[in-house]
DNA sequence: GACTTTCTTGACAACGATGTCTGATCGTTA
DNA sequence: TAACGATCAGACATCGTTGTCAAGAAAGTC
């Protein structure tokens, strides 16, 4: 009787075979070993087994890259995805959702991180596109993607997320920012507050200018003027939120509901307000939902995203066009939601 | 006079350029294009000069996967990375060091998730090695990485991250995982408590069982009998945890000090010392830190892991295998770090 | 001015695979 | 039995690049 163990192993090569190996071994011709392995009609069922041994034997394994240079398409299987940063949980829910799409159909996602530097952004997409890509998702930080334009004219498939492209049509995916900003005012106001304030992000930032365009609006139109509300820009980090919000509060005329348009400037305003005690009595909508925000005191109430929701959408969209979608290039939205915890339902003071 | 706007511009082809178009232009071979990208020398200013000017005018990009066919060593500047997952801020941490660093090189990055899937494991490396990446960082699931006997013999450069291989000889990276329970242990101690508790993760991942043993090692070692303190293994998300927490905390005769061995774990319970309203008299501490950690009511005393230290010395030793170094596999350990924020230093009642 | 030496340069094969095309083998049919 | 189509298989060119090598031009040496 024979046994796998007593079964032949070759002498591991230290070079790694080849087809030319293969087709060596189970002595037939390069051609028929790319057919078993691509499965292509019109080869016998005994030179199959016969080359599907010599693959188990020799442990060989495809060269994709080789592959893609002479394949119809020159398809390589691969895809860059640029997000602001892979350490980022709101990136990291979208490179899941995408990975898990593509992954379905044998597609390797290459990911990196922008850092908001504009530099790193071209420097990052020459890198997978001389990799041959067959597709980019991205974060644009760029004011601009007019760079992009040749490849774009080469009908390289390629989705946005997150911030609408400058320069280029294209798809795009994003959160109705506006909207979801304007939710958040509405909910404030409702719960009887006049005194607001926005606390926002780097006015560079699309979303950014988004999210402070919807919340002033909606609380310019229920007839609140909206120039005499405390309004702090570019505040990129929990340390500088927390300062601005510790200014805010201490001010003559504090604000009784404060909006903070970002995680981090959620997390800096929390610690301020905590600091001088007032998290129990000012209300705080954040945008961004975050770990743990239900077990913060009080719960805080955000405007929830649906990264997977745009992972998702996104991998659809660059397969569609990976697969020859000629459609004019669309901007699809992902509804954000308001979830209610308790510090978004603090009422003002009598 | 002769402005950037009414420069030529070429039409863009629907195919990309290659060399052979550059050279073309240019009026020189492809090899001196070759020469000319790759910095080689033996080429003069002139002929430089007109290979860079037809290169950007064709708005060249050099096909890497191509060139890896045929350049000596074969890199492809590209490596795998797989992680538990990559929307796990921990994975998270360690994905964006790694990339930093290799990025450094030139070198991309593909990213998988494993998920706890011995199956998805193999899957990915085969994606991974098909594309013939220059070597692979993974944290392994599988329970054994035999199956990566052939790539190891041909000298794949590897890096085991979190986790230690079993049944191939490769560098690793991990925390002290041990000791870092072991610390644990010992502060709960030294606060006085007696009836300890130990909440952990699925006992097929290797850390966890380190975990575990450095924990009970540390209250066995201090006297106190371990056959009747509750170990409740093979909790893998936060309901599960909340759960057992729950049961453990209702019982006779609870304890007044738990450790729990992973975020997920600490996350459920507490919750469940929260729904019990206990949570400001059983003493907490966690293995794994986690943003807002000092934000809870009590602050959640860790053992803080450095994910980004992981990553930096994982990158260190991949490269350092890419460019040859034969020593002797070893594994690199990562000092943990006890963060006090006040729950680990609850006293048991008098 | 003849001979080296050095510097530039391009022709060509090769990397590992796939597309095209042609040839061999087989069973079937007139 | 000859002709035919279907099936199976391999030879060969090719993808975009780099390594090898040899040739031609320029510069230096006596």
């Amino acid at each position: 009787m024979t046994t796998m163990s007593d079964r032949y192993q070759p002498p591991l090569s230290p070079t790694r075979p080849t087809m030319r190996h293969v087709a060596a071994l189970a002595g037939v011709g390069i051609k028929t070993v790319s057919r078993v392995i691509n499965d292509e009609a019109g080869v016998s069922e005994a030179t199959r087994q016969k080359v599907l041994d010599a693959i188990a034997q020799l442990n060989y394994q495809l060269d994709v890259t080789a592959g893609s240079l002479r394949r119809a398409g020159r398809r390589t299987l691969s895809v860059g995805l640029l997000l602001p940063s892979v350490s980022n949980p709101f990136s990291g829910e979208i490179h899941r959702a995408l990975e898990d799409a593509l992954g379905a159909r044998g597609i390797a996602v290459f990911a990196a991180s922008l850092d908001d530097d504009p530099k790193r952004e071209q420097a990052i997409i020459a890198a997978f596109l001389g990799r041959r890509v067959d597709g980019l998702v991205l974060t644009p930080i760029a004011k601009n993607q007019a760079y992009m334009i040749p490849e774009h004219s080469r009908n390289l498939p390629m989705v946005f997320i997150d911030r609408e492209p400058v320069g280029v049509e294209a798809d795009a995916v994003v959160t109705d920012n506006a909207v979801g900003a304007g939710k958040a005012a509405s909910h404030l106001l409702r719960h009887g507050h006049t005194k607001l304030a926005y606390l926002g992000d780097r006015t560079d930032i699309q979303t950014a200018r988004e999210r402070r365009r919807g919340f002033l609006e909606e609380v310019g139109g229920a007839g609140i003027p909206t120039s005499a509300l405390p309004v702090i820009d570019d505040l990129h980090d929990e340390e500088a939120a927390r300062r601005a919000a510790l200014e805010l509060l201490n001010s003559e005329d504090p604000p009784t509901a404060i909006f903070s348009s970002q995680n981090l400037v959620t997390f800096g305003t929390m610690r301020a307000m905590k600091e001088l005690g007032v998290h129990k009595r000012v209300a705080l909508v954040g945008f961004d939902d975050f770990t743990l925000a239900d077990m913060m005191d009080p719960g805080i109430t955000v405007i929830a995203q649906h990264p997977e929701r745009i992972g998702v959408k996104s991998a659809e969209r660059l397969l569609a066009r990976i697969d020859g979608d000629e459609q004019a290039p669309r901007t699809y939205i992902v509804p954000s939601e308001l979830i209610q915890r308790g510090s978004g339902e603090i009422r003002p003071p009598a």
